[in-house]
DNA sequence: TTTGTTTAGTTGCATAAACAACTGTATGCC
DNA sequence: GGCATACAGTTGTTTATGCAACTAAACAAA
């Protein structure tokens, strides 16, 4: 049992998840300065369509480990906002198949910058071989409990 | 620069934070299925208290941070619950000294073990050397942060 | 003393989350 | 076809969260 060697005291910042609440709070201050008015949880949203658009609802339940009817919120928010719209699908009427607006495409550079200089805030100080490592764990710990 | 070098997408686990979230939620299932009745947030207060009993409100916002308002409720419930008791600090008539009850301490152990069989689900595969690196990074981030 | 500032904690309000129950569509089996 | 079951998404309710405004005590300067 490997991992019953290490200190329970120690594991506090895994559990809690401070660090990520950390980063998820510095960011969406950095989007309010930058004059941008979306919620973390949107942007978490928006960040899987802007990598692979067309996803339907419960595609972006599964991407973003929220539930459906978060999903179903969140989307109805960003469909106010105009950044995305529902589609219904042809193949299965069940589905939506959420697009990306143009207007929501135009937030997509500004909105990567603001990640990139949070998360360079919050790894200063960090190698990139320690990046490397941490994303594995947190990767796995996903896969784990998914 | 070495942060910038990683690229924007694979860095997507650190921001949202999926992993831990994942963790709180396996966690409040174990709790619920051992008959322990408390959530993840009151834990990690409580988790505070068992290492050292007698902080004050803000010092349990400073340990889990979370704000002043959150902590006020959460001591409210742990004190409803029996957990946990409000002293007036007679140093300091504004502040409370949190205190463990003895049904709190009582608690102790079983979520304890709960909480490390929990991070042995959600660790399995990982070795101790990429645990305690992910730590190091975890703790630098919340350091960069707060 | 008194006046202003900081700090600890509480309350109110608007928003978001988790969970369960529900609608409507698709699929599999007879 | 007819029926049961599974799946995508929505709605409702309860509870938690974040932010701002507030009270009260401590502290500091004059």
């Amino acid at each position: 049992m490997p991992n019953n060697q290490f200190k329970k005291g120690e594991l506090y910042s895994f559990m809690t998840g401070k660090a990520s609440t950390a980063i998820a709070r510095r960011l969406q201050k950095n989007f309010k300065q930058a004059g941008i008015d979306i919620t973390v949880e949107q942007w978490s949203v928006l960040y899987h369509l802007w990598k692979a658009d067309g996803m339907n609802q419960q595609d972006l339940c599964n991407a973003t480990f929220r539930d459906k009817p978060s999903i179903t919120r969140l989307v109805d928010n960003l469909e106010k906002l105009a950044l995305v719209k529902r589609n219904a699908s042809k193949q299965d009427r069940r589905m939506n198949i959420i697009a990306i607006t143009e207007e929501g495409r135009e937030l997509e550079e500004k909105c990567m910058e603001i990640a990139n200089t949070t998360l360079n805030e919050a790894l200063e100080g960090v190698t990139n071989g320690q990046i490397e490592i941490a994303k594995e764990v947190l990767q796995t710990v996903y896969d784990n409990l998914k």
